[in-house]
DNA sequence: GCAGTGATCATA
DNA sequence: ATGATCACTGCC
């Protein structure tokens, strides 16, 4: 059948493949997509993003080294990096930029979920992502959403990152008042927008 | 304020 | 094999 939604169109590797602070603002905004086992879709847009931008960042799982759990953030851009922390909550990422610069974008809000943690619970994510294509065919996938201003993209410190000395302080966390985004209602293939004012 | 929870990785 | 650590959350 056509596809007649244009905004259904995934965001592509190339968007991905660009310093994670670039990336993770551009987020802001984004469509989270998840296909349910029922092959219904929904839809989250994004409203709080953390940049890891690489080795060099000592706030980054990939400062220290390439291990079995970071190997994908040392991969090519556009793939999903799903870890677990403290032994409950999965971390839902984006690998960004150029192959062999362990960097990624943390997914902290989309939709209705505030928190990395409620993110993944709420849309049912765990390890099974990890590694695959942020594509259609993985049933999770970004795309372009709302264009937020810049004006409304309040810039921050990471969150729970202390260890990191220096780079704990630098504003590499992207956060919108959901408030001040439209909201975005789909099931089905044919998502709908609505406004909230 | 802090316990829960278990994968991960360095160390041995 | 063992122990420290952890990009969090929920309940005290």
């Amino acid at each position: 059948m056509p596809d007649m939604a244009s905004s259904s169109q995934t965001l592509p590797r190339s968007f991905f493949d660009r310093p994670a602070d670039r990336v993770a603002r551009e987020l802001i905004g984004a469509l989270l997509v998840v296909r349910g086992a029922d092959g219904r879709t929904a839809r989250h847009v994004v409203h709080e993003t953390e940049a890891y931008l690489g080795a060099h960042d000592l706030a980054c799982h990939g400062a220290k080294g390439l291990t079995p759990r970071t190997a994908v953030m040392f991969g090519p851009a556009g793939r999903w990096y799903v870890y677990l922390c403290y032994g409950m909550h999965w971390m839902l990422n984006v690998v960004t930029g150029a192959e062999g610069v362990p960097a990624a974008v943390l997914i902290r809000g989309a939709g209705e979920f505030t928190g990395p943690g409620r993110v993944t619970k709420g849309l049912g994510i765990d390890r099974g992502f990890d590694g695959r294509q942020a594509a259609r065919a993985t049933g999770l996938w970004l795309e372009p959403g709302v264009d937020v201003p810049r004006r409304l993209i309040e810039r921050t410190p990471r969150i729970g990152v202390g260890y990191a000395g220096a780079w704990a302080m630098k504003p590499l966390r992207f956060v919108v008042d959901p408030a001040e985004v439209p909201t975005i209602r789909s099931s089905g293939n044919h998502p709908s927008r609505r406004s909230t004012r």
